[in-house]
This record gives C-alpha cells, sequence and structure tokens, in this order.
DNA sequence: ACATTTAGTCAGTCTTCCTGACGGTCAGAG
DNA sequence: CTCTGACCGTCAGGAAGACTGACTAAATGT
C-alpha cells in the first residue's frame, strides 16, 4: 500500500528516538506487505492494496455502496470503482435491496470468503510470529495498548 | 487450512478480537492525519503525503535522488518527479556533486528545514497527549513493544 | 581503449483517488 | 396524491503518484 504514507514525519535516523509515527509505521506496513504477498502466492494475485478497504468493512449479509465509502473514508465514485473491479473479477455481486430499490447490496461471492480467510490467516501467523519471538505476555500487552490509544480517537470522531 | 478459528468474518466490528493488523492501523492512521493537518495549519499546505518519502529520508548535508529512491523503495523517477515539485516550492535545492558529475545533491532549504520541525513538533504533540490520557509508563512500554516487534522484520530485509 | 555500470531524465501508461452533474427512488408535508 | 428535498448509485472528466522502457552523460574496471 504505497498510499500509507505518512505526511511528512521526517528523521528516521536522525533522532535520538524514533517517534512514535515511525515506530507505528515499520510494523503496520509489514503486516501489509505479508499479507499483500501472501495473497498473492495464494492465488489472489488479481488483487490491488486498495480493494482491501472493501473486504475489510464488508458485512457479512452485504454492504451498501454508500455505507462502504464512508467507513473506508473514500467518495462512492471512489467506491464504485473498486466495487466494479471485484464484481468483474468474482470477488463480490450486486445484489438488489429488497427494502430500498434505490440501493443495491455488495455481497461477497465464494471467491471473495475465500479471500477473507486468506488474509485473515495470513495475520494470524504473522502474529504468531511475533509472539514466538517476544512471548505471549508481551504481544497481549502491546494489544492491550494499541486497542487503548486507538480508543482515544475513536471516542472522538463524529 | 485457515480453519483456525472458522470466524471469518469481515470487519472489524464483527471479529471478538480485532487482529494485529487492524489494531495497528487505527493509530498510525491517526498519525498521519494530524501530521497532515497541523503542516497545512502551520502554512505547508503545499506539500501532500507522497513528499513524506522525500523528508523522511533526506540527509542533512543532502542525499543523491538515487538514494533517495532506494530508501524509499520507489522508482528513482517517481522521486525525481516529487523532488521537482519540492524544488519549485522552496523546500530543497539541486546542488552539483563535487565528486560525481553525473550526480546532484538534493538539499534541504530553510523553508525545507522548517517543515522538518513542525512535523516533529505536531508528532510530540500527540504524543504528549497520548502520555496524558494514559501515562507515561504505559507509552514508554508501547515504544518498547513496537521497536522490538519493528526490529524482528527490520533485520530480516536484505 | 573499450565495455560495463551508474546518475538522472524523457516519454508514456496505469491505478486510484477526486469533483461535479445527473436519473431514479424514498419519505414527509400539504 | 403530488410536491419537495434527501438519498443511492452512476457517468464524465481530471489529477496525483506510482510504474516501465529507452535514453544521455559520466564514471569505473579490465
Amino acid at each position: 500500500m504505497s498510499s500509507t504514507g505518512a505526511r511528512v514525519l521526517p528523521g528516521s535516523a536522525r533522532d535520538e528516538r524514533p517517534n512514535v509515527g515511525v515506530l507505528l509505521r515499520g510494523p503496520f506496513q509489514e503486516v501489509v506487505r505479508r499479507v499483500s504477498a501472501g495473497l498473492a502466492e495464494a492465488g489472489f494475485d488479481d488483487l490491488r492494496p486498495a480493494h482491501t478497504a472493501v473486504f475489510q468493512h464488508i458485512e457479512a449479509d452485504g454492504s451498501r455502496l454508500t455505507d462502504l465509502a464512508d467507513r473506508a473514508q473514500i467518495t462512492k465514485q471512489s467506491m464504485g470503482y473498486l466495487v466494479d473491479y471485484l464484481e468483474q473479477h468474482g470477488y463480490v455481486e450486486r445484489r438488489p435491496d429488497a427494502s430500498d430499490r434505490r440501493a443495491t447490496r455488495i455481497c461477497l461471492t465464494e471467491r471473495g470468503w475465500g479471500q477473507v480467510r486468506a488474509a485473515l490467516g495470513i495475520i494470524a501467523a504473522l502474529e504468531q510470529e511475533w509472539t514466538d519471538a517476544l512471548g505471549q505476555p508481551r504481544i497481549e500487552q502491546l494489544r492491550e495498548l494499541l486497542a487503548d490509544v486507538g480508543g482515544l480517537t475513536a471516542s472522538e470522531q463524529s
């Protein structure tokens, strides 16, 4: 995900102490790299980083385009573009929404579900690697701290 | 295979436990958002996220285009594009390299240094916010854990 | 001296986002 | 029942930022 670029966080090498931005970036981008590589290896080689925005936010019984766009923080047009691609490649399908004829529900196909399972498996494997290296308690601590920090800003958002 | 959890529902909300990828993404993107917003407010409103790649890797006495491209993991053409823009907007300047007439050194101007200081200040302020909310020891712990996890993969890279 | 490598640019393309405008649909008010 | 405004999704056009391939000029190694 080349678009993960933080805006102008300077100085990984110059500072006495790397700042939190730099510290967070390393592990985060490692996750991105591993998922991307692992999916390609598992046969899902027609997916690009941007498509994670869809898989990450779609609900089990299907979601509306507008909802997906909101959650992924992109415009509905951009989301439409991503969904078009995924539909052509058999990962999702559009179904009419029974309760609202304006809307369509974006649903995962069997192939789409396979991709989700694969991605979660890859992340679980990576977490296991980290656990093997640092020990279960420290990873547990890391999870907790990240959740706490994430919670600070999640509540601020509208 | 990935029947580990059998859970495999997509979406951050549906899993019993968010995976590490999701946990890392929140705080990381918060840093990105804050730096971006803060720089714009500080008058550096002609910068885009991609320019991070330059400021992050440039050395105090200037760097070569090729070196910057290598460190940022993009092609030298793409880096050239970014440097052109920053040069036009007064953040960097190209100087001939005394020891190699093929090369030019990309150096930060005074404005470029100002941007670097501003970005570091914004990150420091955010870290202080987190410290106020969670307490110094926990943030210290977080730094340490992130550094450890980052160290795992930094050594793997060729 | 000549072949190879290296620094940087030029040209063209592709992906992924954006804004603006539009047609179909829903829902509440008169 | 119809009007009006809000909402769902698509179409059209454009820009940013990355890519590949081909090139010039300079340095380096044999």
